[in-house]
DNA sequence: GTATTGTATGTGATAGCATAACAAAATCCT
DNA sequence: AGGATTTTGTTATGCTATCACATACAATAC
């Protein structure tokens, strides 16, 4: 898990790009000119980024200067697992472990905008054991828990 | 947990809407007319609800002409547990068993858009754990599912 | 019963998020 | 090269949400 520790964040960065290359390459999937561009854009800025904070880089680079350019390329990008919508903040993010069918939560900080990727693996084993019992088929599942990270805990208690 | 069985929906909604005032009037809440209203059309849909339908639907009733009317009602409601807002939706419902401090998960069709609310206390507890691993602390959650519903699973299968 | 205070609502304006629809260009395949 | 497929460009539009300020209502204190 990617936590609210520091890390080498130019190293990481570097890595994930490569990565996703790689699968990219393996899959015959097209990591293009603007795609590779947002997925470093979310790697840059290792936090939640709104669609039109992205095409903002975009269209400053050149790159595209319309919404459904930053759309279609966050789309893809979440479609192969390289990031992820944050539904409660309307935001994406660069998964920060790309491995496929992982189970990522999300530990969202209120107070300074910090997000963490979790694994859920064992949140989503107990969703499942509810919606069998319904008789739901579930294709995916968004979990996201808003609350205090570590620094601003501290901060607080002062 | 409701589920996605027939049930009989006039009279949940009555009780429902009785079991809104009892707590209003427990708790010094004021349940005015627009959040009586509101909870009813929510009741009523007894679906995901977007906010500007709802405000349409007060329009139509002389009960209130601008946005802020209908997102200061469904907030007034989702603060005290009477509706749940959907983060994958934007949309809101009304709570289906609203007791103090359950955790709701939503298991949303993609095909039919019905919502059916389910406990997610384990799947909670689950994360609570990686949560408090990273010294994360949680004070509200979203889990949200989407896949297929009993009937349509069916349908699709046919 | 009136003043004060807090809460709720009315209203206009605006900001932020997202997609439909169609045209053009690039890429892939044979 | 020709044709199919995918990606990008562009216009327009629709949906979601909040700010800011004015007004009205309700509860409490005097």
């Amino acid at each position: 898990m990617l936590a609210f520790e520091a890390h080498d964040h130019g190293n990481c960065r570097q890595g994930l790009v490569e990565a996703a290359e790689a699968k990219c390459a393996e899959q015959k999937l097209r990591l293009t000119p603007v795609r590779r561009r947002v997925l470093q854009i979310l790697l840059e800025e290792h936090k939640a980024v709104g669609a039109y904070d992205v095409l903002a880089r975009l269209q400053a680079e050149g790159l595209g200067a319309h919404p459904p350019v930053a759309y279609r390329a966050l789309e893809f990008l979440v479609e192969h697992g390289f990031a992820h919508k944050l539904e409660r903040l309307n935001a994406f993010v660069a998964c920060a472990c790309p491995a496929d069918g992982h189970k990522p939560a999300f530990l969202i900080c209120r107070s300074c905008a910090a997000v963490a990727e979790a694994e859920a693996e064992a949140a989503v084993a107990a969703l499942a054991g509810v919606a069998e019992a319904a008789g739901f088929q579930i294709e995916s599942a968004a979990v996201e828990a808003e609350g205090l990270c570590p620094s601003c805990r501290q901060a607080e208690a002062n």
